[in-house]
Formats: C-alpha cells, sequence, structure tokens
DNA sequence: CGTATCAACTCCTCAGACAAGCTGACAACC
DNA sequence: GGTTGTCAGCTTGTCTGAGGAGTTGATACG
C-alpha cells in the first residue's frame, strides 16, 4: 500500500532540503510566501501549511510583517526516533551509562525522601517478581530504577532516563519472554544491594553494583 | 487585547492542552476541521495551521479523508530546549555519566582509524593551547572528547554527545574567560594519559581519567 | 543630525469553491 | 450465508481572492 504524501509535506521536505544544503545560511530570511508558491509551482496555502509544520520543528519562524527565517539548518534529532532505530544493545549502553553514573551521586545526595522511595519501590518490585504480570513487573522494576536516577538530583540524568524508557520498556517485553527460568526476577537481591549501598553513601560500591546489574541485563540479550 | 502571538499557535497551544489533559486518547479521532473551527472560534486554514504545527512535532497525524488522529500525548521533549534551561552543572554530569562510559568501552573496541584520530585531534589541540583564539581551542579540545566517544562504537552514545555539545561549547566560553591562568589549557597531558589508557585497551583506567578530567571540569565551573 | 511620516512589503486570517480520499450502508451477486 | 460492487456522505487537501495587521526602509521635515 502505497501512501502518497500531501502536497504540504512535500513542500517541506523540499524547504528543508533546500535548507540543509545551504540555500539560505541561519537567520536568513526566505522569500515571500507567493515567490515559493510559483518555485514550487504550489498555492500560497499549501506553502504557509509547508512553513507551519517547519516552524512545529523549530527549523523556520515566521514573523508577521518580516518574514520567514531560518533557526536552524536540520531538525534537531528526535530523540524517540533515534531510540527506535538504534540497536537496543547500544540503547542499553546508553542507559548503563546514566544509571551507574547516578547512581553514584545518588550515594552522595540522597535524601531522606529518597531513601522512603527506595523502600516503596523496591517492595513493590518484590511482590511483582512473584506472580504479577509481565507489564507489571516491568512497570516495578522501572519505578526502582527511575527512583535510584531521581536520587541522584540531576535534572538532565531524570530526563534522559524517561526518554530512555519507553524503548527499554519494549526490550523488557521480548526479553521476558525468552527468560524461561526467570532469572530476572530472581535478582531482587541486586537490586536491594544497589539501595543500600546508596543509603550508606558508599559512591564506587553503588556505581559497580549499577554497572554489574546493567551489563547482566545487557548480556542476557545480545 | 494584545496578541503576541498568531491565533494559528495559540489553537495550536489549545489542540496541545486538551489532548494532554486526555480529552483524546492516543489514536483518537480528532473532531472534523470546520467543528474544531467552530468550537474555537476561528477560520479553517487557522485550525488547518494549527494541525499541521503539532503534525510537524509529531502530535498528530491527518489522513486525507479520514480524519486528524492523535500520535501522541504530548510534544517530544527537545533536547536542545531541556539542555538549554538545566543547570550547567547537570549538564556537565550528564556530559561525564556519557564520556567515562564512552572511554571505558572505548578501550574495548578502539579501532586502529580510532587511534589515528586521536593522534591527529591530540596534536590539533596542542598546538591550539598555546596561542589560539578560545573558540579555536574549544573546537579541539571538543574534536578529541568527541574521538574519545567515537571510539566507543556505540550510536547512542555519540548522537547525545552531539547533542550535548552546543551547549558545552558555551558554557567553556563563559569558563575560559575566567580561567586567568589557563589551567584548562595547561592538562594536555590529562587529554594524552586517556587516549594512552584507550590505546593499551585498560577500561578502568580510561574511564577513572576521564571522570578525573571532567570532574576537574565540572568543579571549576560551580 | 534626529525625527516623523508613509508607502511598500510582509505575514495573518477568513470565506468559498472544488478535488481527492475514506467509510459504512446497502443492494446485487455467487 | 458470504462476498463483492456501488454510492452517498463524510473527511482532509488545495487553490484563490479579499482585507487586516505588523515591519521596514526611504523620504521629507524640523
Amino acid at each position: 500500500m502505497i501512501r502518497r504524501h500531501p502536497l504540504a509535506e512535500q513542500a517541506a521536505e523540499e524547504l528543508l532540503r533546500r535548507i540543509g544544503s545551504g540555500e539560505w545560511e541561519v537567520g536568513a530570511k526566505l522569500p515571500g510566501e507567493t515567490t515559493l508558491a510559483a518555485q514550487l509551482g504550489v498555492g500560497r496555502s499549501t506553502i504557509r501549511e509547508a512553513v507551519r509544520e517547519l516552524a512545529g520543528r523549530r527549523v523556520l519562524e515566521s514573523r508577521q510583517g518580516a518574514g520567514v527565517f531560518v533557526l536552524a539548518l536540520e531538525a534537531s534529532e528526535d530523540w524517540d526516533k533515534v531510540l527506535r532505530k538504534a540497536d537496543i544493545t547500544d540503547v542499553l549502553e546508553g542507559r548503563l551509562a546514566i544509571e551507574t553514573e547516578g547512581a553514584r551521586l545518588a550515594a552522595a545526595r540522597r535524601t531522606p525522601d529518597d531513601l522512603k522511595n527506595f523502600r516503596y519501590t523496591l517492595a513493590d518490585r518484590r511482590r511483582a517478581a512473584v506472580s504479577a504480570p509481565d507489564d507489571w513487573y516491568i512497570e516495578a522494576d522501572m519505578a526502582f530504577h527511575r527512583a535510584v536516577v531521581t536520587a541522584a538530583h540531576n535534572a538532565v540524568l531524570t530526563e534522559l532516563f524517561d526518554t530512555f524508557v519507553p524503548r527499554i520498556r519494549r526490550a523488557m517485553v521480548d526479553m521476558l519472554k525468552m527468560d524461561e527460568e526467570h532469572r530476572h526476577r530472581n535478582d531482587q537481591a541486586a537490586h536491594a544491594a544497589i539501595a543500600e549501598a546508596i543509603r550508606v553513601k558508599d559512591a564506587d560500591l553503588a556505581a559497580s553494583l549499577a554497572r554489574e546489574h546493567l551489563s547482566a541485563v545487557r548480556n542476557s540479550i545480545s
């Protein structure tokens, strides 16, 4: 089944191509709507919709009375898309980088609230590991790992983790299907050990435990 | 009433708000253009531009003859924006996470081409450290660090690093202005040590050297 | 030289018309 | 009964013409 793209989308792609090819610098002004419409052989409203689409992607900006200006030479990478296309091992190694550093910082910065959060999410995870459906268990597992990263009190690391979550979730679904002996469900102790290392503020131990656990997860997939 | 934003943008914001509030599920079909136009009290072409903008942000998708459908409940986080708003220390800690893990993996996976890349970028950096203007020096420094991450042969880590680059570049400009004694320019040895650790495949050493260097950079700012 | 005015240009919004595509209902057929 | 064909009524897609509103730079004036 072929899907023909609307003219407006084609026009947006064409503009993006021209911008990327260096026809206009960043900050440069594009020709007027009527001129562009004539150049591409489409109506004015079509050009307007193409510009709107690129404005939504932060490539163009239109200012009434002044013109349409270039904000960036290409669409900023859509991270959801990058993660969807990437090898799952690459994604898990990225997660490993975020989470080991998160565990290390958490050991230095965790608050009493963070520790309480560990207790709750660990208990949830223990219950879910026994007999809950896969998706419940995955949510409980992710909630604990997120608690670790949150305890680092670093907005960038937290955002990074949240960006990775959907992709990791899907990978875990596949992983659990192949994991007949429920090895993953049985490593509750490894999770508790990470939380304990953070509690006693042993940064190196917390980091290496996190690394160990996540390396095991990565190796179980590839 | 002062309208700072065009109607089409306001309409897009309103739709985004409604979607985020749960008025429509993912995959649900929005009311027709004419209905929406009447609801928001604007013309049909205005609604079309609003929809087009949200389509550019991967929130909506319109199919001719069928309708407009919800792809996601909110705009995917724009990472450039997140990094611009974030504390610079948070950003540098994110970079530290990426780069220490990158150095560790590089020690295991570096190819002869990677080593050649280290030699070139290190030599550039040494020359630039002596007397080049700040922006030249910064480019040379970033080129070496990027070479390290590239040697990890992990697409996700490389993309992450590239996302961070613009924000880090700006921070370095400020840092160098305050760095009267050119301490940063004088740590060529630290960079060479990282490259050497990767060359001899000492993963732990490479990681800890990278951590040490980047911690120093972070501390010099805060 | 500094300022005010203004004309030409730009994007913004609306309305109307028709084309193109999808969907579900219904009739015809096997 | 189950399948297929047809079609009316919906949807989005595109174009055009008109007028509104904001910006910019040239020009005239004090």
